[in-house]
DNA sequence: TATTGTTATACTCTATAACTATA
DNA sequence: TATAGTTATAGAGTATAACAATA
């Protein structure tokens, strides 16, 4: 992945009045990322598979360059991807009509029933959790939610 | 693992205090996360090598057995990872002195310092964009910072 | 010629099973 | 017998290079 966006020009101006706010909060977003990853326990499918399947169950269909250059992979490796999820009868591959060179990739309702099942799993570890909380310390979260959001797509 | 999912149906009908929050967390959090794993320092050393490295860099030396288990992967999986390091000059393996069968894991002083240069690349990084934030979004994520970390202890 | 998708090949990280040295 | 670590082997997922079909 390519990190060499620019700062913000306002980034450029101030100075930080927190040092130590940036290691806490690359700590703790590390910290409750490595957790939430250790919930999945999705044994049917892959990570890459699951990433690709969700990516066309949200989207809808596309072309395999689409898809490769939107899961940031190439395209061979896509294909191995889709490959799997076509023998599990998550995907369809049709032509797309067109231009015979490109094909079609779209979730089966097997497909679009999965990625909904595993959304909901890997959502209800966290969802107890924050009911947790009391309702300023969600409120806390809803707003952080969104800053951290934004410092993500810099 | 898919980082922009759109909010579930579901979780937009349930009567929960704030049903989407749980999405809105994982996938904040996920996202930023990856995007502060790709400020590395050091391109050679790959994302498995540096999680151990940073992990004996924090709480020290310690056996094959517990760093595999810390990392949660197996000691075969281990034993690569940390061949890699001894290797590249970032590790030291002694003997663990009162049971000869174990082995202690310790960075080098290479070692130490790429853990060292790569956090702080990490943090400064992160730093500037947190200052382009408004003291009010800063001191959200403070206490925002505060409670992921409990939920991440859980 | 350029683009789309596939095949061939190789490298890394992961795992299980089987082995050794030691306790 | 049990434990610590290694070696052997295999399965994903990634990449680059080279190819066929189509535009």
């Amino acid at each position: 992945m390519t990190v060499t966006d620019p700062l913000p020009t306002a980034a450029r101006r101030r100075p930080s009045p927190d040092p130590s706010l940036a290691s806490d909060v690359r700590i703790a977003v590390n910290r409750l990322s490595r957790t939430l990853r250790a919930q999945k326990a999705d044994t049917t499918v892959s990570d890459a598979q699951f990433s690709a399947l969700a990516l066309l169950h949200r989207e809808g269909a596309m072309s395999l360059a689409d898809l490769s250059r939107r899961e940031g992979v190439t395209p061979p490796s896509m294909t191995k991807t889709v490959t799997a999820l076509l023998d599990r009868g998550l995907l369809t591959k049709d032509g797309h009509g067109d231009d015979r060179r490109k094909v079609l990739l779209c979730p089966t309702a097997d497909g679009d029933d999965l990625v909904t099942e595993t959304r909901q799993r890997r959502d209800g570890w966290l969802t107890p959790r924050l009911a947790a909380l009391t309702p300023a310390e969600r409120k806390t979260l809803t707003a952080a939610t969104d800053i951290l959001r934004r410092l993500a797509a810099q």
